[in-house]
DNA sequence: CTGTTAGCGCATTCAT
DNA sequence: ATGAATGCGCTAACAG
């Protein structure tokens, strides 16, 4: 027979320490303690069918008594529906802003619903999205948010089979169908454009990450559909790509307005851009002149000289989008799958209203 | 007998869909497709014990077709060490950046022992840390990793007695024994003060949060300390908590710079205090006349005019620790409890080296 | 090297 | 209203 746990003061003998854990009481132990059945006990944690009153009570003691807390894995291998009460959020990098905002906006939700979330990072690394997906479902979780690093999602859909549903954020599926939720990013990138144009701008360089990048691709859609929609030419020599951090976004910057054709304003695609441009142009002493609307709301945009204007990303409703449809489908909902646009907001500040020169 | 999924095409009939889903195979079922017991695919699936190549080879592709994933509640349900291979990480508000960065380090320590992060948000409510707690232990997980809510974490013996490791980051355990990984807040404080008198100041205010925070009673402790030792008079009007968000900071600022005793430097003690008072200097058109160092880094920090110097904390470092330490204690290390000092490093940008006027 | 039996902690099905 | 038996998917302890 095993060793129960007392609840009362330890027997003497050597202390417990990490090495030699007490036992976690179970449902076995509280149903001994009150002389009752396990199913009985069972009935009390989980509500439902009716119960005495004394029973209720006995068990109550009992669990009180030996600090039981039942064991939620065993629970959820055992119980029909095989809700586990845990979800996976990937997401980029959980550090940055947009991920990190995200991710709360999603534990809000879950929170409501009794649900943990396992959060991770990708990396824009295929295999580490590979395996933490994988990981996720060994674990059985009820549902995935992802924005995918991979660029087909394809063998998402034996999991979506497998009765795991799959929400995209930030970026849409590709080799299956599935809810996403995105900002409206074409849209968005068209109003910048306008907004300089609107202050006079038609020289306006285009500064973002590797079109790969589905979100940099419909922003340099925006774009182009806005520049020409205008009657503005766009001069390749203004579009530069593929710059990813501060670093490279501040050279382009330098080079672009140094070179034999500059802007007279810049729309940078991306949070990092942005902020490697206003350095740049701070370093160039021509943060006057150069106007710059930048995608992505960051801190402290409005503590800089000039502020910065931006065209804002509605993080939390993102976030909180997704986490509805995936509890939704979790709740067992199936209709159709949504491809929900959260709009973007053009915050006009002071670096957009710079007039060209 | 239960319909076996076949991992080839399905049978004719309806589709199945998200409310059907198709069942996940299971040890069984890749046993008998591949004409062997439970026990010899469970050997092939974990390595250790000699299996013939043969009998992998069968075991694999029956794995393969199946699309067989293991169920890991299930296998750490039976396994003796009961590792569950998750872990939960509970802090302030995920959403900011010393949170953020805190969940990556540790999410990137985890990921190198395969194991997955419960990452949730505590408020400064106590309430929603014992509930995130429950939750987590309830979920089984190998160890927790906190930045407490609570003032007295008594509560938490009962989980590291029953084999549940808690590390603690950003504030000392009250109530019990246990690892702990905190900045160094005092002596960061005093090297801001230090600072600040070097450059000629002896008027300094202190700017922050209630005391009943320990990291703002540590930094609040630091200032008087330093001031103490240069023979400097703690002016009872310089000395301002209660503040903890960049509103109230700001207005902060302006009360003491417009009151009859003004300051002629700032020691901020955290980074929405630093930021509101960056906020109001630059409203009053004073940033270049009163000196601020604050406590933590923030983003853009050096894109400011000036640019702001601060005492920075090491947060991957704190974060990559807490876990080393965690993940020790779940190999069964069980040394005396360690208390990690983060070395603190101030960095010297342009608005410490105002001078007084 | 491989298979059989038992049981982790719990919910379910069926009895009473 | 309560309990006994069964099994979720897997591994441990023992066979052979």
């Amino acid at each position: 027979m095993r060793e129960l746990p007392t609840g009362g003061p330890p027997p003497s003998g050597p202390r417990p320490t990490g090495r030699s854990p007490v036992r976690r009481a179970t449902m076995r132990d509280v149903a001994a303690l009150a002389g009752v059945s396990v199913k009985s006990v069972s009935r009390v944690i989980n509500g439902g069918d009716a119960v005495s009153a004394d029973l209720r009570e006995k068990v109550s003691r009992a669990i009180e008594r030996l600090d039981f807390q039942p064991n939620l894995a065993a629970s959820s291998l055992r119980r029909s529906d095989g809700v586990t009460g845990q979800i996976a959020l990937l997401l980029e990098d959980l550090a940055n802003p947009f991920s990190a905002t995200l991710n709360r906006a999603v534990e809000d939700v879950a929170h409501r619903h009794g649900t943990l979330v396992f959060a991770g990072s990708l990396e824009e690394d295929g295999n580490r999205e590979l395996a933490l997906v994988r990981a996720s479902t060994l674990r059985r979780v009820d549902g995935i948010i992802i924005a995918p690093a991979t660029r087909d999602h394809g063998y998402l859909n034996r999991e979506v089979r497998a009765g795991t549903p799959v929400v995209f954020v930030d970026r849409a599926p590709r080799g299956l169908s599935a809810d996403h939720v995105l900002s409206t990013n074409a849209e968005g990138a068209r109003d910048a454009v306008l907004h300089l144009a609107d202050n006079g701008h038609e020289r306006i360089a285009y500064l973002g990450d590797h079109p790969s990048i589905p979100t940099a691709a419909d922003r340099l859609r925006g774009y182009t559909g806005a520049m020409r929609d205008l009657g503005l030419a766009v001069d390749p020599r203004l579009v530069v790509q593929g710059l990813s951090a501060t670093g490279a976004a501040a050279a382009a910057t330098t080079a672009l307005l140094s070179g034999d054709a500059p802007p007279t304003a810049l729309f940078t695609s991306q949070n990092l851009v942005t902020i490697g441009a206003v350095t740049a142009l701070q370093g160039l002493g021509r943060q006057r002149e150069v106007a710059v609307v930048g995608f992505d709301d960051f801190p402290l945009a409005d503590l800089l000289s000039p502020k910065v204007t931006v065209v804002a990303q509605d993080v939390p409703e993102i976030g909180a989008t997704a986490a509805r449809l995936l509890f939704g489908r979790i709740a067992g909902d199936d209709p159709p799958h949504r491809a929900c646009s959260v709009p973007t907001r053009l915050v006009v500040r002071e670096s957009g209203l710079i007039p060209p020169r």
